[in-house]
DNA sequence: ATAATAATTAGATATTTGTCTAAATATATA
DNA sequence: TATATATTTAGACAAATATCTAATTATTAT
């Protein structure tokens, strides 16, 4: 298996989670820090970390460390590459 | 829950299996019957059968009966509500 | 230094998922 | 009609996943 296709297999598995998905639109809006991030589910705060390592894995997401925060950002150049590979469907 | 995101979960869900991409990918080139797709991998008729099912309730294929055989073709009209979904990541 | 706050890691558990074999259904052919 | 072929359905099982609570690490403030 190509390490592109390892790569796809991560954003695929990312986004497929509607929690995932509501943390990348979030960010889409703003960075927010984890805890901010946690305060919009009701979900445990260990839960949303899991979460946000895996869009981290899939490159979906960047952190940054501020202080005792922890600051995340969509990362819109893999969104880039989610459309490569959606379009290979088409043509 | 709204309908779209209950979709788009189903879609996502379809991606998120590399033999489920590959099938699309066969799809594209041309349509093929159940057997003619169950061929092209080292994995059970059924098992095979059980990712066209999936594959059809996101409406990322769809199928049709001739005789006793099952032709496949893919879906591209929802190709293009991934595209849309994606797009709401960038703007 | 100690306590408080922010975030992650560890470990457990119920649910979902991908796979298999066996059985059932539907169609074509001898 | 009986047999062969194509596909799906049913049921079982191991692996992956999402969630939780408790513990740990890192930073800030008293």
């Amino acid at each position: 298996m190509s390490k592109y296709i390892i790569t796809m297999n991560n954003v695929f598995k990312a986004l497929n989670d509607s929690t995932r998905r509501e943390i990348l639109m979030l960010l889409k809006e703003k960075n927010r820090t984890a805890g901010e991030i946690a305060d919009q589910f009701n979900i445990s705060k260990p839960s949303i970390s899991h979460h946000l390592d895996i869009l981290k894995r899939a490159d979906l997401v960047t952190s940054e460390k501020k202080g005792q925060f922890v600051l995340y950002a969509i990362n819109t150049t893999i969104v880039d590459d989610i459309f490569k590979w959606i379009l290979t469907l088409k043509n």
